[in-house]
DNA sequence: AGACAGGGGAGTG
DNA sequence: CACTCCCCTGTC
């Protein structure tokens, strides 16, 4: 067991925003599969205590060595994003392995999340090896190549997603995507867009989660929904319009900033009516 | 019961 | 840009 005492940090915001799907959550504890390693952690007050790994990856993965409350001065733009960060403070973005989560997002597409979880673990369960801990067992994450089984990945029930998965088991390998983190945003997205299956959305999230472009904003039918309201009077716009408003608007933690206003949009209010008496009610205060 | 959409993307026109 | 289809499943 390790232990480590922290500071603006929130593990369960950080495991239930939406960026990883692979948590279980057993009374206190999370057990957590990433890449190749299954350990578990919780969280009393600013103390975390965890178990099968050690504390330097602890520290990567939840990028502890991150000034957060510098990130989220640099976001905190206007009384909207300031209620979520208010509520939500402690949240990371999380390092995650770039191989795991684009195959994870690929997933994501036209799916909901206890769906995305149900694909995810399944590929693992089919391509991935055995692991414990404590008594628990769970499989890693299949390495690339790995995913070798056309049928087996239709067994996951990926559908129309399997022939990406496939496919791109089949020509990438992980060099590659490491290799995009010295490169621009744009060079880097474009890389990645090559990947069928893999569009601006799930392009950006792969940036954010896992390659370190903080810049990057994953726009989905929520934070469209969120922004358009919040930020152009409820006006259609373009997935592109909104990111280039974003990044504008929240500087270069733009993809925290789409975070924190994700889990508001996600958590607070479940349709765009309590979205428009939120940002009412925000109004009148 | 049966349509319908869900944290998208590719392929057309 | 604006469509349509993609596979599957929970939801109304």
């Amino acid at each position: 067991m390790g232990k480590m005492k922290v500071k603006d940090f929130n593990l369960e915001y950080t495991l239930e925003c939406g960026q990883i799907f692979r948590i279980n959550r057993v009374d206190s504890w999370y057990y957590v599969n990433a890449q190749d390693k299954f350990f578990k952690i919780n969280q009393v007050g600013n103390e975390i205590t965890f178990h099968g790994v050690d504390k330097e990856f602890i520290i990567h993965f939840f990028s502890l060595n991150e000034n957060l409350s510098k990130i989220l001065k640099e976001i905190d733009k206007d009384k909207y994003i300031r209620k979520s960060i208010d509520r939500y403070r402690g949240l990371r973005i999380i390092k995650q392995d770039p191989w795991e989560c684009l195959i994870s997002f690929i997933c994501s597409s036209a799916s909901n999340i206890p769906r995305i979880k149900s694909k995810i673990k399944a590929l693992s369960e089919s391509f991935g090896n055995k692991i414990s801990l404590d008594g628990v067992s769970d499989y890693t994450f299949p390495a690339p190549g790995k995913i070798n089984d056309y049928k087996k990945v239709l067994n996951a029930k990926t559908g129309f997603r399997a022939k990406y998965i496939f496919e791109a088991n089949n020509s990438l390998n992980i060099k590659n995507l490491n290799s995009l983190r010295t490169q621009s945003y744009n060079n880097a997205k474009n890389e990645l867009k090559k990947i069928n299956g893999v569009g601006d959305k799930v392009a950006d999230c792969v940036l954010l989660f896992s390659l370190g472009f903080y810049q990057a904003i994953p726009v989905d039918t929520w934070i469209k929904k969120t922004m358009q309201l919040l930020y152009f009077d409820n006006a259609t716009i373009s997935n592109e319009k909104i990111r280039e408003f974003g990044l504008d608007y929240f500087g270069t933690y733009a993809g925290y900033a789409q975070q924190y206003l994700f889990m508001l949009s996600r958590n607070d209010m479940g349709t765009t009516s309590r979205l428009q008496l939120w940002k009412n009610g925000m109004l009148e205060e």
